[in-house]
DNA sequence: TCGATTTGACCCCA
DNA sequence: TGGGGTCAAATCGA
């Protein structure tokens, strides 16, 4: 939890300091303040998933069989860290679940699939960074449905298992196309307790840790020490497609609608008391990254070879 | 129109 | 050789 805790400190930094140059990039940056702005929400994202992860592993230890307080200290989050494993996590009748075998094959196929080409060997990448753990169902009026874990997946395929009633779904990030993000899931409700659902996954989520740069104050200023990183900046908001304006974050007596281009952007349309809390709590209740921030995501795999490096904290 | 889901087919590995 | 994982075209839905 201290992990969540550090980001949402780091958010809150964020928004202090966008906050400190907001009149300036209101009335002459607003596209910086636009990306600022998104850079903010996927800072409390990140935060959001934590906090998710940490209490998933919470419910799902205490359903099943809770062990000693010790073993559930374990801070890394859902088995998204490659060779993580999750050894606290049993069947009510003792017998360990948690496994990286019992997914009988690996995941992952070269990129690109297909048939042409190599093939990457799903054995050599067997028991690598996968987890399994048991979840029960959420109930929705008749439908049973597994947990959110906080991301966004999207399905690319349903197999049926012999030996299984239920078919076995399988799942990737949906972040994938703009972000690269490998992380994938493999969700099967068990036989013998259809309302519970067995979730394995593996690799790492990229796309809630975004290194996209903060536009920080020292960028506008005349004495910007690195004209080329403001350059490449301005390019890359230039770039950013417009999408529905269905975001809006308040800063300060500023409304800023994260849907609109550099010319829509920055009107005020009322006051606020509490900035920082304002934005959080839009930040909080707007969901997971949408359009916009693949937007970013994409623009950044486009800088990532002339991006300065001295920018990428 | 575009993104997500479905589903049949293909391929790898035990 | 068959089971499991993935691809990709077809379909669906907002």
């Amino acid at each position: 939890m201290d992990r969540a805790i550090s980001q949402i400190l780091d958010a809150c930094k964020l928004t202090h300091e966008l906050e400190a140059s907001l009149p300036h990039l209101a009335n002459q940056h607003p596209s910086l303040l636009k990306t600022s702005c998104e850079n903010i929400v996927a800072a409390f994202n990140n935060a959001i998933h934590e906090i998710n992860t940490q209490q998933q592993q919470i419910q799902a230890m205490d359903f099943f069989s809770p062990r000693s307080i010790e073993e559930h200290n374990n801070p890394f989050p859902l088995g998204f860290d490659a060779g993580c494993e999750m050894p606290f996590l049993g069947v009510s009748g003792g017998e360990a679940v948690v496994d990286g075998s019992s997914a009988s094959s690996a995941f992952g196929r070269r990129p690109g699939g297909g048939s042409t080409g190599q093939r990457q060997s799903r054995k050599r990448r067997e028991n690598r960074g996968m987890t399994t753990v048991r979840v029960p169902a959420v109930r929705t009026g008749n439908m049973e449905n597994p947990p959110d874990d906080g991301y966004t997946w999207r399905k690319y395929g349903q197999k049926d298992i012999l030996g299984s009633r239920f078919p076995r779904s399988y799942f990737r990030c949906t972040h994938k196309s703009f972000y690269g993000c490998d992380a994938k899931k493999q969700v099967q409700r068990l036989d013998e307790d259809p309302y519970t659902y067995e979730v394995t996954y593996c690799g790492d989520h990229t796309c809630h840790t975004s290194t996209t740069p903060l536009v920080l104050p020292s960028l506008l200023t005349n004495n910007d020490p690195q004209p080329q990183t403001s350059a490449l900046m301005f390019d890359a908001i230039a770039q950013i497609p417009q999408v529905p304006p269905s975001t809006s974050i308040q800063l300060g007596s500023t409304w800023f609608d994260a849907g609109r281009d550099e010319a829509g952007a920055g009107q005020v349309v009322g006051p606020s008391e509490c900035p920082v809390a304002d934005l959080a709590d839009v930040m909080f209740n707007s969901g997971s990254s949408g359009s916009s921030m693949d937007a970013i995501f994409s623009l950044r795999q486009q800088h990532d070879q002339s991006w300065p490096k001295d920018n990428e904290e």
